[in-house]
RNA sequence: GGAAGGGUGUCCGAGCGGUUUAAGGAAACGGUCUUGAAAACCGUCGUGCCGGCAACGGUACCGUGGGUUCGAAUCCCACCCCUUCCGCCA
């Protein structure tokens, strides 16, 4: 949620920005209950008040009975004055959360995806002497991918992914996870972009896929059921991402400043039940029910919060470059950075099997606004606690990654090339 | 899944419904002593919210949510989690 002190103080700029994101909310009605819930709770405190004085009196020995009929009227006024709070609170609580987080100054204000900006076009399309593949031509005829039986076994957008394309996969996550655990890469990442942040490296980190209702709603991130699998019985939900249970890992905590930035590289299975998305990418492993990625998790100081955006931004490019795959990078306007976000990238990669540029990487900044929510602060050197900034960031969401090696570095005769720097994983092996 | 025992502050750990304003210890920080350090001694030492320029005052929080009571860390109910034993299992 967004800082109720900032709203009392600046309910225009509030109400202006809200709007902005494509939000609708009365920012006056939230600040009319703010003000009637402060009321209430000064006078209940006060009651309370009274009726911890009455009971001290009792302490020593036999109660009055005058004092207990005087407990009693305090209880009844207490009671009432309570119910009004209760009516009032969640009014204003609803409202509160309803607004989303402010985009930074330099998010471009749009309401629809269409006024995204190409912040830059990196590589040019991949040419080919031949026609190009998509990569469902590609695989499905060589057995890398099973649909089929996919579908008789567990239904639509799910696949069985065999053979190579599957040793593909774990030399992109052993690739990832030793760049990003390389503190000179990161530093000459965090230099040639001007940051003033550490070098640390990421810790690779498995985390859980389920989590339950109550830190995922702490999170900003939950979604309605349509897209998010729910375990009815136990109260939990698949996560949709890694970033889901790595956000939600240090919820009601306070950090040592040293230990700051906390910067994770995460792999897990992501769930989305892709409701209302019939028809669209039907083929191939574009648009899955199930799929694994790679997800960078920073917690960070306020002050570093933006620098951390901007370098995981960088590792991004790195590690698209790295591949060799043609990219553009999308800055996101108002509408399309997500409630809780201040400011929103995304990476689209080059498919020559589709002739465009299709989305493969998010990066998110929501400076202390999910952190608040999931309480989780730093305490300074000086012992002052802050709110930590959260910043999240794909590194590869695999099958999409490898849909792009696939049709990029496809052959006239249906193989691959693997890109240089995968090679060491793969055994060597230059082609697929 | 069955049985038993537990969840108290940064950590350990007390806590017969009303001297709990949560004992005591450890760690940490500040100080005295010391050439310096250790030890010893003295002091400080949870979070949120409301009010206040501030010192400070009020209030809530002892796993979570409800209930009983004039009064709840303490009693009752439900749920969550942890430990041990048994069963099952990669």
């Amino acid at each position: 949620m967004l800082d109720i002190q900032f709203i009392r103080e600046n309910p225009e700029e509030v109400a202006q920005k809200t709007k902005q994101k494509g939000y609708e909310v009365n920012v006056h009605e939230l600040l009319r209950f703010d003000e009637e819930r402060r009321e209430l709770l000064g006078a209940i405190e006060a009651v309370r008040a009274k009726r911890n004085d009455n009971a001290a009196k009792m302490k020593n020995g036999k109660p009055a009975p005058e004092l207990i009929e005087q407990g009693k009227a305090i209880k009844a006024e207490l009671a009432e004055l309570e119910e009004r709070f209760a009516v009032v609170d969640e009014a204003f609580a609803e409202l509160l959360m309803a607004v989303p987080n402010m985009p930074l100054a330099d998010v471009p204000v749009g309401l629809t995806e269409d006024e995204n900006q190409i912040a830059k076009t990196v590589g040019d399309p991949t040419a080919f002497d031949f026609e190009p593949k998509q990569h469902w031509e590609l695989a499905e005829p060589r057995g890398l991918i099973d649909k089929e039986r996919a579908a008789k076994i567990a239904g639509s957008r799910f696949a069985y992914l065999k053979g190579d394309i599957v040793r593909l996969q774990f030399a992109i996550v052993q690739f990832v996870m030793q760049t990003l655990g390389d503190e000179q890469i990161i530093e000459k990442l965090v230099k040639e972009n001007g940051l003033n942040i550490t070098a640390k490296p990421f810790t690779p980190i498995l985390p859980p896929a389920m989590l339950r209702t109550e830190p995922y709603v702490a999170s900003a991130r939950l979604n309605a059921e349509e897209v998010t699998y729910k375990i009815e019985q136990d109260d939990l939900w698949l996560n949709a991402s890694a970033e889901h249970t790595l956000c939600t890992m240090y919820w009601n905590e306070i950090l040592p400043e040293e230990q700051l930035p906390i910067r994770y590289l995460g792999y897990s299975t992501s769930f989305r039940r892709e409701a209302g998305t019939y028809g669209k990418d039907a083929e191939g492993i574009f648009r899955m029910h199930q799929f694994d990625k790679l997800e960078m998790e920073v917690f960070s100081t306020p002050e570093t919060g933006l620098d951390e955006h901007l370098l995981l931004v960088a590792i991004q490019e790195y590690l698209l470059r790295q591949l060799g795959i043609p990219y553009r990078v999308v800055q996101k306007c108002t509408a399309d950075i997500g409630k809780p976000n201040a400011r929103g990238i995304d990476m689209d990669a080059w498919l020559p099997g589709q002739n465009a540029y299709r989305e493969t990487h998010t990066a998110d900044y929501m400076t202390d606004y999910q952190a608040r929510d999931l309480k989780i602060r730093t305490r300074r050197k000086d012992g002052s606690i802050v709110l930590v900034h959260t910043n999240d960031a794909t590194a590869f969401a695999l099958g999409r990654t490898m849909i792009a090696i696939m049709e990029n570095c496809q052959t006239a005769d249906g193989h691959v090339i693997i890109p240089e720097v995968l090679r060491p994983f793969m055994g060597g092996k230059s082609e697929i």
